[in-house]
DNA sequence: ATAGTTATTGTATATTATATCACTATTAAA
DNA sequence: TTTAATAGTGATATAATATACAATAACTAT
């Protein structure tokens, strides 16, 4: 069940602009997490005139409709690995996105429990969540 | 084992510069997160030369040995509502930190059962955590 | 067509964080 | 005592990240 063939689902009612489009390229065609500057130099090869604010706008957007993750502690954007099932068939699942601080390899984890866990946390809070990303951070396997 | 359990956390053994002890008082006494320019502005009162690199050398110290958390999600820095518990009582145990997006406010939760819910997960994919603070965004109880 | 609205773009600037280097104090050998 | 290593500080400059605000374009409803 790969994700990355299914495009059709993501897109579905979505205004996907060039600068959008070429931003979800960018970061969905990279292997790391991907920083809103590093993204603004691969823009700029496809729209030279691309400034800052084009690529935040896009980000927002893509973040806004999760298509993207930002990755708080590393002020970064990866794509997000599984939109489909995250939002389609669970929308209160939580993922956690691990980083590992010595390759800064991304992994994203949903978990059931964990979402039935906050699910309890937020009720007996009467707190409405509308992030639904922990960020984990420590070192992976491979580098330990 | 995770890098925080090998983490002695007690005041016994702390270097509290004049520097680190002011922002430490000034992030303690504030009752909202606090940005590194606005502590700056409240250290510049006790210690009028204080620059940037001051403020994050202080804040650098004091989330390394756990008084402080960072809260990625806002670029911001609270006191650790329970620093004792956290490290001594249940070295494993995940805090959870609530913002609401609307009046900012900032919850810390320490819950057992997702402790041990993040020990599977980190277990199962060989990952050493070492940053137990999870980030939910949201609208708290009085706001909504 | 035209006024009102929403969406997008352009320019400039604000905010957040670090690099560097010189200096001081403290401690640990030599 | 001298020397060397460690840790902290002060000051300047600049890097890296992000947004405010004004202008224009596109779209909608008379
Ligand atoms: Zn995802
Ligand atoms: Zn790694
Ligand atoms: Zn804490
Ligand atoms: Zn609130």
């Amino acid at each position: 069940m790969s994700v990355a063939t299914e495009t059709k689902v993501s897109l579905e009612g979505l205004n996907l602009t060039a600068s959008r489009r070429a931003v979800l390229d960018i970061v969905k065609g990279a292997k790391k997490p991907m920083k809103a500057y590093d993204i603004l130099s691969d823009l700029q090869q496809v729209i030279p005139h691309a400034k800052p604010p084009t690529v935040y706008r896009a980000l927002d957007y893509l973040v806004t409709n999760h298509l993207l993750h930002r990755v708080n502690a590393q002020n970064a954007f990866v794509y997000c690995q599984h939109h489909e099932k995250c939002f389609h068939d669970h929308p209160e699942r939580f993922n956690v996105i691990f980083t590992c601080i010595t390759c800064g390899a991304i992994t994203e984890q949903a978990h059931h429990v964990m979402s039935n866990v906050m699910a309890e946390m937020t009720k007996a809070m009467g707190f409405m969540s509308d992030s639904h990303i922990l960020e984990c951070t420590g070192v992976c396997k491979e580098c330990s």
